[in-house]
DNA sequence: GAATCACAGTGGTCTGACCACATTATACCC
DNA sequence: GGGTATAATGTGGTCAGACCACTGTGATTC
């Protein structure tokens, strides 16, 4: 399968990067000495496998929601031990494309699209991934979001999203609750935007954050803030007004993280940086 | 963290072409009662694979580029077999976390973040991720990226950039070479926005993009142009024009896919709107 | 000294058995 | 008949141990 041109070495070229860390596994002593890069492809079988259902789905044959043939019989016609396909069937659960339930059967994911959920912290941790990076790239994004959603927005999404303010509103003594709901406001706004490409990705940074976030117990008077947020970002969205959708949406993140700020260190952080 | 003025506009350019399907699951009243998500989450003993090495990777004991135990070795001092830790090993790897070498062992990845790479393609298929989606998308954060490698770069990573401008420039004749240079400008630029979330992110979308790529010759006036343009992106950096660097890097986003448009369709796609 | 080869270390695959979970069918009791 | 246990079935999860395939290295040979 005619290999990349990866011309020998040039792929080294960011080693230059500030990174004083972690540049230890550099010397040539150890691993790869040109080009090997994309490693971690999963063996041949494996890959026979995801490239099979890949198949399948972009025939169309395999459908979001659809059910795959019991790893038995699957294995057999493959003509593959059933452990190989487990191989092949967990690398495409894992990234997000299946849905293995034990007892019942392995499903193309019909949830919206996510990269890499659940490492994402473990990638995190190992590449260093700062908070405020991680805000920034949510800020960045989600504002973006807003303001493609001003643009392109259609009335069910208006019309749901205007459901998920009223029960923002209702839950602002059930923080649990609250949360869903807000998790559901920015999860339809992504759709709304219409590009579900970047959807997906928000949605992956956003796990990330409800993960760490569900933990805490927010303020009743951050909540109603938020929740009164939510509904000026939704008018701005209704007028059509990108600009005003983008700012408001900005105010709104950095007004959260400031509470959330709060709640964790028991103090404002300076705001400026 | 100061983040960079946005100018409005621009961006818009694709209104156009709103699809209109895409819209059904959107209703997140569906499965999940209150929020349970995260379903594929690999059976209970694989997972304790993953907790494990994430504790020593927390714990500093494991860094980049380290060797992991055999796998023998490990499935013994987890008490697992060795199957199950193998498919803990899968997950890892399925998600970058991981690089295994038939024959030779199994080592913390310490390439650049990536995630989910190898199955974007599917993950696309699956939920009809259309070409001019993942061009806005990277519209977006390399645009924003320039912006942010304007205010933030270092002599490293502007030294580094000048390098491979330059290459651009010497390898106008071998596409394949020029292509490398290319890919490499715009990861050292990922780098040099001081936000690796951003360049993790920005790193799995380019994979994606050259995948295709690579396939299609280039014009050489397109690449003399491209050259050009990455010439000029970097002279804005330079002089930290965060504004100039983000209009050059869209102009330069914009000009590169209407070239490759043509090589795929044969002509010039409809400039505007 | 350099090329070759054998070996040991390590991941990849196979087999077939058994366990655990979910769903469905059946039996039973009220 | 209706509802609730209970059994049967289907399916993924785990296990054990053997053997295959790839790599790196050090001994052998010339």
């Amino acid at each position: 399968m005619a290999l990349l041109p990866w011309t020998p070495g040039s792929l080294f070229v960011m080693d230059v990067m500030l990174n004083t860390k972690q540049m230890k596994s550099m010397k040539p002593s150890n691993s790869q000495k040109t080009a090997d890069r994309q490693t971690h492809l999963e063996s041949q079988l494996a890959m026979q496998v995801v490239k099979h259902i890949r198949r399948l789905v972009e025939a169309g044959k395999l459908k979001p929601g659809d059910k795959l043939p019991p790893e038995r019989e699957l294995a057999r016609k493959l003509k593959i031990s059933r452990a190989s396909l487990r191989s092949g069937i967990g690398y495409l659960a894992a990234t997000g494309v299946l849905n293995v339930r034990h007892g019942v059967g392995a499903f193309i994911a019909d949830d919206p699209p996510v990269f890499a959920s659940s490492s994402f912290n473990l990638i995190g941790a190992l590449h260093g991934f700062q908070p405020w990076q991680m805000f920034e790239t949510r800020l960045i994004l989600e504002s973006q979001l807003a303001a493609l959603a001003a643009g392109r927005s259609r009335k069910e999404h208006q019309l749901a999203l205007a459901g998920e303010v009223e029960k923002l509103f209702a839950s602002l003594d059930r923080p649990a609750e609250f949360l869903v709901h807000d998790m559901n406001f920015h999860r339809i706004l992504a759709q709304a935007s219409g590009n579900p490409v970047l959807a997906a990705i928000m949605e992956t940074l956003t796990l990330a954050f409800y993960r760490e976030r569900n933990k805490t117990v927010e303020h009743a008077k951050d909540m109603r803030d938020a929740a009164e947020m939510h509904k000026l970002i939704l008018k701005a969205i209704r007028m059509r007004d990108a600009v005003k959708a983008r700012t408001l949406m900005e105010r709104h993140l950095t007004a959260s993280m400031e509470a959330q700020s709060v709640e964790k260190h028991g103090r404002r952080k300076p705001s400026g940086r």
